[in-house]
DNA sequence: TGATTTGTAACAGAATTGGTTACTTTTAGC
DNA sequence: GCTAAAAGTAACCAATTCTGTTACAAATCA
């Protein structure tokens, strides 16, 4: 991968906690990001389907976290923004000739699984008020 | 990440462990991946920097493993065809004047760093000889 | 009613990726 | 030495993905 929607979204979700029970419009956090209104709304209706924040329309309207910050883990984060997988897979079936090329798939998605709940492991120890604090502590 | 290199690299691998001393050519490699020699041979010379294949041009060349493939891990494989971050960054400069924007950036280089170590971690803990085990247990 | 904001569609430009062709270099065996 | 086989390598293509951008519709508050 090397997308940066999860950066993205992380510095998002901080800036809304640290601006507690605020709207937060999309303007303004497209600044803090640097990048475009559009690009961070994107990143808003994942966040939102993912149940981690509320938007609302007219004026006064924005973001807010609808949850507290030490709820809120950063694998849910993730999940929000990424879809599953770390690593790709075979784009052709490999050779069903071939003893490793008839069961490959198989092993790889074994050791994909794997790979994926280690990560979510370790991003389920950290949370967003983790990440204010460190915001903090600098 | 969506790029099927580990797979090819796993992929590649296994059948070279499976045949044993005996050198592979990309061709023969290619079949059973099923692509193109040529992506075969970029492959197998990042494997080689990594010091997990030697290739042998000529008649009779290819590649063959350097170590058992009890000694190989999940991890050295990946580290062989995959630069180190998970995630990507910001592409351009957060707002300094925002205190968030301000250290985000430190702060997502920390959870880089633990997502990519949770994930080495389990890499590490599965070898070539794994994956052939389970090649045979289907 | 008008201003503000999200939602959404459409598109552009860049980067990445796997694949392909073609060529050079090396090497084993006759 | 010649020939065939193989890796190494450069150049390019098509497809995909991603961020960014413009433009507009829909909702909502004052």
């Amino acid at each position: 991968m090397q997308s940066c929607r999860f950066a993205f979204a992380v510095h998002v979700m901080a800036v809304l906690a640290s601006e507690k029970s605020d709207c937060c419009p999309s303007s303004r956090l497209a600044q803090t990001v640097n990048t475009n209104p559009v690009v961070i709304r994107r990143l808003l209706i994942e966040l939102q389907e993912a149940g981690l924040i509320s938007t609302f329309r007219g004026p006064q309207g924005g973001a807010v976290l609808k949850r507290k910050p030490e709820k809120v883990t950063l694998r849910e984060i993730h999940r929000a923004v990424h879809q599953g997988n770390i690593f790709g897979t075979h784009p052709h079936q490999p050779s069903q000739e071939c003893p490793v090329g008839k069961r490959i798939s198989q092993v790889m998605q074994r050791i994909q699984h794997r790979a994926n709940r280690a990560l979510e492991r370790e991003l389920e120890r950290m949370t967003l008020a983790d990440v204010l604090r460190d915001l903090r502590k600098g």
